[in-house]
DNA sequence: GGTGAAAGGTCATTAAG
DNA sequence: CTTAATGACCTTTCACC
C-alpha cells in the first residue's frame, strides 16, 4: 500500500469493464482493443491484484440454479458475549451465504437461501436454533432489481 | 427451471470447487487433476454455463480497494405504486452495489458503499432524497465474518 | 520477437442410462 | 436408443522467456 487513497485510473477502469463483459479473452486481445502494448495491460493486472482490487477470476455460481431459489435476509439479535460462538454456527451453515455485524443492538445480517418457501422453515430453524440469538426477523427477497454489481462504482472511481 | 436435471453431480461439484480455488487453470490443467478427459471437463464446463449455474468468470472487485470502504444496508419504505420509479432512481446511484423488493410494507433493501462514514451522509442522502420513498432505516455493516461464498452450498448440492 | 503449450473444435469409438 | 465420456487429430491463439 503506497498511498491510503489509491485510485485507479482510466486505464483501469477500462480494462476492469472489458475483463467484466468478455471475461474469457486473453492479455493480448485486451491490449489490441485498449490500444495499448501488452507489457501495459500485464502490469497493470499485477498491479491491480496485487493491490486487491481485483481478488480473482472465480466462476460466479447462481444458488438459484443450483436448486436454492429463495434467498432470504434474517436480522439476528445476539446476547452479549456470544458473538463469536454465533459466528462459527453460523459459518457452518451452508445455506448461510454471507454474514456481518450491523450497528445496532449487537445485531447481525444474515444472508440465506433455500431450495423453497417451505424449505426456508428448515433453514431459519437451523439459523437460530443457537444459544445466544435472542431474537431473529426475516425478511424473504421477492425480486432483485438490481443484482450485485461494481462496475458503475468503477467507472465513478476511475473518473471516466 | 423445474427440469428433472436441476442437480449438478460430483464432478461438476469437483470442478467448481477447482476453479474457484485456482481460477488461473485452465481446461487442461484440470482434466488432469480430475482424472478426466478434456473434453468431459470442456462438456461439463458448457452445460453448467449454459443452465446458468455458472455465470462467468468476471473479475472480483473489491469496492475497499476502489476506496470506497464503508458498507451500509438501508431498508426503504415505498409509497404505493412509485416502485418502479424508485428501481430506477436506485439503479442510477453507482454506491448502489445491489436492490432487492423484500416482504412487507412495500419495502426494499439496498445495499450500498461509502468513502468514509461522512460520505456515507451524502450516499444516504442521494438514495432517499426521491418521492416515493417514504421511510429509511439505515444499518452500517462493521465486520463481515462470513463473506460471500457458495461453495459450502455447491458442496452440499453436489452431494459430496 | 520467437516458441512451446494450451484452447477450442470435430470425429469415431465405447460405455452406460 | 439416447446421452455422455474418451482419445486422437488439427488449427488458431496465447503466455512466457
Amino acid at each position: 500500500m503506497h498511498s491510503p487513497t489509491d485510485a485507479i485510473d482510466a486505464l483501469d477502469g477500462k480494462l476492469i469493464r472489458l475483463l467484466s463483459e468478455e471475461p474469457r479473452i486473453g492479455v493480448l486481445e485486451c491490449s489490441r482493443r485498449l490500444q495499448v502494448a501488452r507489457g501495459t495491460v500485464q502490469a497493470r493486472l499485477d498491479r491491480l491484484q496485487a493491490r486487491g482490487v481485483i481478488g480473482g477470476f472465480a466462476p460466479q455460481v447462481d444458488p438459484a440454479a443450483l436448486g436454492y431459489p429463495v434467498t432470504a435476509f434474517a436480522t439476528l439479535e445476539i446476547s452479549q458475549g456470544q458473538g463469536m460462538d454465533v459466528r462459527a454456527h453460523l459459518a457452518a451453515v451452508p445455506e448461510v451465504l454471507e454474514l456481518h455485524t450491523i450497528t445496532g443492538h449487537g445485531d447481525m445480517l444474515v444472508r440465506i437461501v433455500a431450495r423453497s418457501n417451505a424449505d426456508l422453515q428448515r433453514v431459519i430453524d437451523r439459523v437460530v436454533g443457537f444459544d445466544g440469538i435472542v431474537r431473529a426477523s426475516t425478511a424473504i427477497a421477492l425480486e432483485n432489481p438490481v443484482p450485485y454489481r461494481v462496475l458503475p462504482l468503477v467507472e465513478q472511481a476511475s473518473g471516466e
